[in-house]
Parts: structure tokens; sequence; C-alpha cells
DNA sequence: TTGACATATATCATTTAACGATATATATTG
DNA sequence: CAATATATATCGTTAAATGATATATGTCAA
């Protein structure tokens, strides 16, 4: 990865991906890491050093905020400009299975 | 990423993902680089740095091998073992698309 | 013919990303 | 009260990508 920031380039790596999706919700890194894990049924597992890495890089970038925190927990919801990255990022995956698509004999996504 | 090596886990990096894609037909180095910037419109360009050093593991984890050389040129294609990781891959792909489309608004992979 | 540009391959050193290991603290529950 | 789950945090290491750079040939126009 590497050499370049991918968040200048506004592209997201597979775990903040799933990090900004699981803030759609406004959520505390345990919840995050649980639900990277149900949503996609295991595929992808973040430990907490991912975890927290990933947080406080998305939160210097701006793409997630600080909530109020219940406790000692703290919770973390996305922003716009978030939303509007991951939206991007998602357009930017679906070309990608879409090229695959045509140069392989693979139906359509579907 | 990181920490593991992706190969190990089955897992593409978006570049090798691109670059098995390219030797679906047989290409040497420097055609590789161009299907990529003509396949995705420019949104990704690899380099000849990134394109020899990927070129390297990929021989090396057998998911693509050396053809005839037509002089000084090296041509490459996939093999039946990488074919299987890159369809495999398509669909790891396909399924987070899925999972962002399930829980942002957007509609279904289309 | 020579200078510019495209084709073609290659390596080194650096930056960024991910993460295993580890630590700490509280809450729950058997 | 011990084990387990919840919750956050950091350090140091490995892997990935790539900018910079180098080399060599082919092509084509001024």
């Amino acid at each position: 990865m590497p050499r370049t920031d991918s968040l200048e380039l506004g592209e997201l790596t597979d775990s903040m991906f799933y990090i900004l999706l699981a803030l759609t919700t406004p959520r505390h890194g345990y919840l995050v890491m649980q639900f990277v894990e149900e949503t996609t049924r295991g595929r992808m597992q973040i430990g907490p050093a991912s975890m927290y890495t990933i947080i406080k890089k998305l939160l210097k970038a701006e793409l997630i905020e600080p909530m109020d925190g219940d406790g000692k927990k703290k919770n973390y919801r996305i922003t716009n400009k978030g939303r509007s990255i991951l939206t991007d990022d998602v357009k930017r995956r679906q070309a990608m299975v879409e090229d695959a698509c045509a140069i392989l004999d693979m139906e359509g996504s579907r």
C-alpha cells in the first residue's frame, strides 16, 4: 500500500471500508470489531491494533467524528465527508468487479 | 498490507487483481501496464517498479507462468491456480459491494 | 544524424498499512 | 473468586506499493 496515502487519493483500504460501514450507525470500537466479523460472516476480522490505528486515522481525516461517550466507551459516527468517500469507494469497487466480469466469463455482478 | 502475506490468505491486492486480469491473455510487462491504465480508464495505473515487483511475486506463487519470450520481451500468462484465485477474489469483492449496498441505501450491484 | 519519445525491463530505498503481541481495566457470571 | 467478555491502547515488525533512477532498444521526424 503505500508510498502514497490512500486517503489522499480518496481510496479506502478494505479495513477502512468496513469500519466506515460500521459507523453509519454510531458505535464504539469494540462493537465495530464485532460488526465486521458478523457482517462478513467471518471472512474478515479486525483486531484491536488495526482497529484503533485506523480509528485514529479516520478521525484525523474527519471521515468519522466522536460522539457523546457513554462512560468510558467512546462512540464514533461517520461524517458527511466520510459517507461521500464511502459511497465513491463502493462505486470504485463495483467497477473493479465489472471489469473482471467483462474479461472473465463470469456473469455480471448479480 | 501487511503483517500476513495476502497470497497466503488467498486474497489479492488491487494491483495483483488487475495484473492477473491482464494475463488472462498472454502479455509482457509493458503491455500489462498499458492494459491496466486502459481497462480502468485511468482510475488506476501501475508503474514499472510495482509491475516487476508483483510479477516476481506472482511467478513465485505460481499464479502466472513465463511463456516463449519474443526476443527480449518476456511473456507471461495466468495459470489454472491463478485463475481459480482470481475468480474467488472477484466473488470476495462482489460480497464487499453487496455488504455495503445492503447497509447504505444504494441499490444492489447492477 | 541526432534528438526526442515510446517501448521494455530492472533495482533500491522509502513510506504507508496492517497487525501480532502485549498491557490494562472493568463488568459479568458461573 | 476465578474465568471470561467487554473495552481501549501502544510498540515494534512485516508486507505492499512505488518514486526515483538506470539501462537499452526501436522509431520517427526535423
